[in-house]
DNA sequence: GGCCAGGGTAGAA
DNA sequence: TTCTACCATGGC
């Protein structure tokens, strides 16, 4: 599937990894496009290039094992596809969305990030998480470092105002003074999904869509369905007018089972961009 | 100027 | 337990 020679790892089946499908999907905020086929991404501390070509595609950067494990590689996606392709609904996204993995990122950052994605808009979330790296975060040399709990929970909340975090101001504050005096995010890692849910839930600024976004992208927790205004239409589409997001979350859950995770990212992309 | 965006909280019913 | 008003901000 993959080969690792010095600083770079060689995909060679470009037809489970495509850049733009992978970081244009909406699970990842920090990342810079220079073209299609180029990318810049930030996780953390760290950062790599992608750069596509025309039959492989090849990741530079620092950390090997970081990234690998990052982007999923050791994990076969033609088998969910063709797992998918058998479930409702799944044709016209599994086309549109061909090439997209579930990043394994990092807790705290999509902890953070997710609460700042509530009622928002992504070019917005974008924003406002770029800002706090640049204010917050380490100098890399050209980049910037995801800030840790300490110094997010140094700042007064009128900071969090300033960077444009409007009434989330209060939840990045308690959640960030909640981690800096030792919440444990990776114990999560180890619980079922239940547990772990709980676990989020209890984070102010965190709901259920924000929880099931962190337990999927975070956690890889497969058995989660985040239900957004995106998935809001396509589950009138498909399926009616279910409005309580409860209801839609439930039923969606029974469609995909364990495949939940991926056919939602599969779904999400492909309504988001087409419509 | 109202609507929308990867919704959540607090208080009412 | 479920329903509703309210919440910042910017792009359209």
């Amino acid at each position: 599937m993959f080969l690792i020679s010095n600083n770079s790892i060689l995909i060679n089946n470009i037809n489970d990894f495509v850049a733009s499908h992978i970081l244009e999907c909406g699970q990842i905020f920090r990342y810079k496009k220079i073209s299609t086929e180029h990318y810049i991404v930030f996780s953390k501390d760290k950062k790599c290039e992608i750069i596509q070509e025309k039959d492989s595609t090849k990741i530079i950067c620092d950390d090997v094992d970081y990234f690998i494990n990052f982007f999923d590689l050791n994990r076969d996606y033609s088998n969910i596809k063709s797992q998918l392709s058998n479930l409702p609904f799944m044709t016209d996204s599994l086309v549109h969305g061909n090439g997209i993995r579930i990043l394994n990122q990092d807790p705290w950052e999509m902890l953070i990030s997710f609460i700042i994605s509530a009622n928002n808009n992504i070019p917005r979330i974008q924003s406002i998480i770029a800002k706090l790296c640049t204010t917050l975060g380490k100098d890399m040399c050209g980049y910037y470092s995801f800030p840790t709990a300490e110094a997010m929970a140094s700042m007064s909340e009128d900071f969090y105002r300033n960077i444009g975090a409007g009434y989330r101001a209060r939840y990045l504050l308690q959640t960030a003074q909640r981690i800096a005096n030792g919440y444990d995010l990776n114990q999560l890692f180890d619980m079922p999904t239940k547990l772990a849910n709980e676990q989020l839930l209890s984070f102010v600024g965190v709901g259920q869509k924000v929880a099931d976004c962190i337990l999927l992208f975070a956690y890889h927790k497969q058995d989660v369905f985040p239900v957004d205004t995106w998935i809001k239409k396509v589950y009138c589409q498909y399926l009616g007018e279910l409005v309580n997001p409860n209801q839609i979350r439930a039923k969606l859950l029974d469609i995909y089972g364990n495949l939940s995770g991926y056919a939602q990212q599969y779904l999400f992309f492909y309504k988001r961009q087409l419509g």
